[in-house]
DNA sequence: ACCTGTGAAAAAATTCACAGCC
DNA sequence: GGCTGTGAATTTTTTCACAGGT
């Protein structure tokens, strides 16, 4: 099972660009925040320093939509607010599953930005028996045997993994063998899937990886070359092989 | 305070595109991974398909770093961890602050992750004086009040903030000011820093939208034109005005 | 006077395809 | 024969700048 490729090619969905749809969610998310402060309308500037872009990409991006704004006047907020999320698909209900209730499972479970943006939590599936029948965010927690009939009773179509990494695949074929589509990946792990199967990931750590290294270049600026001792950038050894596991690659990470 | 821009303009470090160093911490993933199974020497091919990426993007990603490769051969685990390691900053300790710990920063305080790349979590904070001392992930939480002695007693310049949104903005402020440099914001709204202050975020409801749109795509593909009936792309009502947040627009989200 | 929508230009990222080395 | 490293080609994304509407 699990044959096909890993993550699907960016395909351009209906001519909407990839980097595109990726930013609708912030800017649906700052004009939540205008309509609920019942602001009417909004002009590309106002709304981009809100999402935190710059306007011109906020226009062109609403430009793949349609013609949605008024010239000299901005954006009507409540009307825009209604597009991006029909464009999304946030006007209908997406029942989901949160597999995997440990810390990050509750929080998921917890996390409001869900049921405010039509997603449902169906349901909370641990694989641990003591956990079943708990509570969890007023709900809960039903054991793995369950999983394959909770995802058919509620048609359920979109999963949220939140276990291990250790599990993650296993999870993931199940689910995607009782119908789900679309998975939303918080264990540190490639999970690979069949065609058809969208998979989108977030790592904790990899974010805090990437801020490291602005860090490090930050204060580097200052401490400069005295670490790297004036070599040039790759510290290879000069002209000496380096091959084993062993030998002079420097003592590596805590591990 | 807190005047400058939001975010910071992609700046390609060092000449390594933003990219690019976003995924290497994937690579470093994979690779750990591998050297934990002790394999000695992988393949641009090999290691492409176990971080989810294609070979060619990898080759070329590597590039950037420097030849670390050997043709006919392919690459030496042990030594590639250690370079990207490096480029990645995760060779030097990284003390941390989370501040908001609820269920998000508990999990957060939790995740193995963190501790197993060079980043050591020195403080939970929280507003919340009934969670002072109280232990979490092996540690007592401390209040908020500590917040600027504890950053400059650690010498912690990356904050991860994981309160609700609304404290968001002020925690951000104070982080700042006490010194830290990078943040990562869990927290669902836009932080204002001043220049020099990276921030990343993640939130977590945003790739759900985005699966969203896609699994949208996929149920339109046999269910077509029969909600749309028929009309091109935009809804847009044909001739008539639109503006007010009543009238034609159509009832919108659970809200 | 103000602000959108968008062609066109520029920049960045990805992919191709193959020379060069093991 | 196999695999890296990389220029060149291609595609995608961002930015510019202004025509056109209110």
């Amino acid at each position: 099972m699990a044959t096909g490729r890993t993550h699907r090619p960016a395909t351009r969905s209906r001519g909407i660009p990839e980097a595109t749809v990726a930013r609708l969610p912030l800017y649906l998310r700052a004009l939540t925040a205008l309509s609920e402060r019942s602001v009417p309308t909004v002009s590309s500037e106002e709304l981009a320093v809100a999402a935190g872009v710059n306007s011109a990409k906020l226009r062109k991006d609403f430009s793949y939509l349609g013609s949605y704004g008024t010239r000299g006047v901005g954006y009507d907020v409540e009307y825009l607010v209604y597009q991006i999320s029909r464009e999304l698909g946030l006007t209908q209900d997406w029942p989901v599953v949160i597999v995997g209730i440990g810390n990050l499972g509750a929080a998921l479970a917890n996390y409001g930005g869900f049921a405010s943006r039509g997603f449902r939590v169906a349901a909370l599936i641990d694989a641990d028996p003591e956990m079943a029948g708990k509570p969890v965010a007023g709900m809960p927690v039903q054991h793995t045997d369950e999983l394959e009939r909770i995802i058919s009773d509620n048609g359920v179509s979109i999963g949220v993994i939140a276990t291990p990494a250790g599990g993650a695949q296993q999870v993931c074929e199940r689910l995607v063998a009782a119908g789900v589509t679309s998975i939303l990946n918080f264990a540190p792990t490639v999970l690979t899937v069949p065609d058809g199967v969208d998979v989108r990931k977030v790592d904790l750590s990899i974010e805090l990886q990437i801020l490291a290294f602005h860090e490090q270049r930050k204060a580097g600026e200052e401490a400069a070359a005295a670490a790297e001792a004036g070599a040039p950038p790759p510290v290879r050894a000069t002209g000496a092989t380096r091959k084993g596991p062993d030998g002079d690659v420097p003592a590596v990470m805590p591990a």
